[in-house]
RNA sequence: GGUGCCAUAGCUCAGUUGGUAGAGCAACGGACUGAAAAUCCGUGUGUCCCUGGUUCGAUUCCAGGUGGCACCA
């Protein structure tokens, strides 16, 4: 029997959790989360982690396992969850993942090319740089280092040029020699489904989520991570604007307003980054036994 | 009931001495390889309330209607 991963993602807020759920009981399986802000053991309500009962019904994987204060990214993600799904694959022939990070569904169903981790001294220092001297700067000396991924490279955005000189000043190497551009294979085949609404409804939904998150207590969850607001880990949607309003640069209800505000956006982002993928077969939510229905006849 | 003011993008409004219109916010589209809930790029999306009149031409002027607000009854 092959083995097989269902990928369940989906814009944040269309209820990608609970339909997981229903697919990983009918698969009698477990789910491995792909969300990269669920995996923090400090965040619960702002990242609208699975609850006590949703926890009990599936086995989940990636919820809460790390700290805000690890430097986690895409590529370690890759490392752990490949490990952890070869081991869930030896008792069963069908996984579950549930999430909606766009990176790390990627690093998993296509892997992501082997580099070093940033250097965060070096980074800081190409930070300074920026601020000093502009991006120009950056720009040129990216020119002379790598002249093959200037030339592809978005040169207004200044997080690509600064990762890519990192690299290449740690390494000695071009950031482009480590570009390998090719798909790793799996030794599992993977099908796609990603859950999507009328947008209207999905921006009803987002607003109400946020709502009934400020209600259970966000703001008092913000302000226990506020110490370490400069952390990566916290330059979160539902965390941010809180640091904002504690820094007194805006409202309360500025802040909820544009928690709700950059949800959507990030709704949308990610409704871009599902739809240029042709493998994604799209569901409403509500469509469980649509979504059982095409997963059995891709298994056959 | 009377008088006055208002009616333009999803919202708040600007504007056109008559030549079919533009800001902010919201929204929408896109890029994406160790920060990815990040970072960056792009786009006005409009019966200018309705019906007549004047005019070569009306969103603009005039009349009536409708709706809203204020004041007087």
């Amino acid at each position: 029997m092959p083995k097989t991963l269902i990928v369940l993602t989906g814009p944040t807020g269309i209820g990608k959790t609970s339909v997981g759920i229903k697919i990983a009981q009918y698969f009698n399986t477990e789910i491995v989360s792909s969300d990269s802000r669920q995996i923090f053991k400090e965040l619960n309500i702002g990242t609208a982690v699975p609850d006590k009962h949703e926890l009990a019904a599936v086995k989940h994987h990636f919820i809460q396992t790390h700290s805000i204060n690890e430097n986690y990214n895409a590529s370690r993600y890759e490392t752990e969850a490949l490990a952890l799904l070869e081991e869930l694959f030896k008792t069963r022939d069908i996984v579950v993942m549930v999430g909606g990070s766009m990176l790390y569904i990627d690093a998993i169903c296509k892997g992501i090319d082997i580099m070093p981790d940033a250097d965060p001294e070096i980074r800081a220092a190409l930070k300074k740089q920026l601020e000093d001297n502009g991006l120009e700067d950056l720009r040129l000396q990216l020119k002379t280092i790598d002249p093959e991924y200037y030339k592809t490279v978005d040169l207004k955005n200044p997080a690509r040029i600064i990762h890519a000189l990192e690299i290449s000043i740690q390494t000695g190497k071009p950031y482009s020699s480590f570009r390998s551009n090719q798909t790793k294979t799996r030794p599992f085949s993977i099908i796609k489904i990603a859950l999507n609404s009328e947008r209207e409804i999905l921006h009803q939904r987002i607003n109400l989520r946020v709502d009934q998150m400020v209600k259970t207590g966000l703001e008092e969850e913000a302000r226990s991570v506020y110490p370490k607001k400069h952390l990566n880990s916290l330059n979160t949607v539902g965390y941010r604007e809180w640091f904002a309003y504690f820094n007194g640069e805006i409202t309360r209800e500025k802040a909820i307003e544009l928690i709700k505000r950059n949800s959507r956006r990030y709704a949308r982002k990610q409704i871009t980054w599902f739809r240029k993928d042709d493998k994604v077969s799209w569901f409403e939510p509500s469509q469980i036994k649509e979504i059982i229905g095409y997963i059995e006849a891709q298994l056959r």
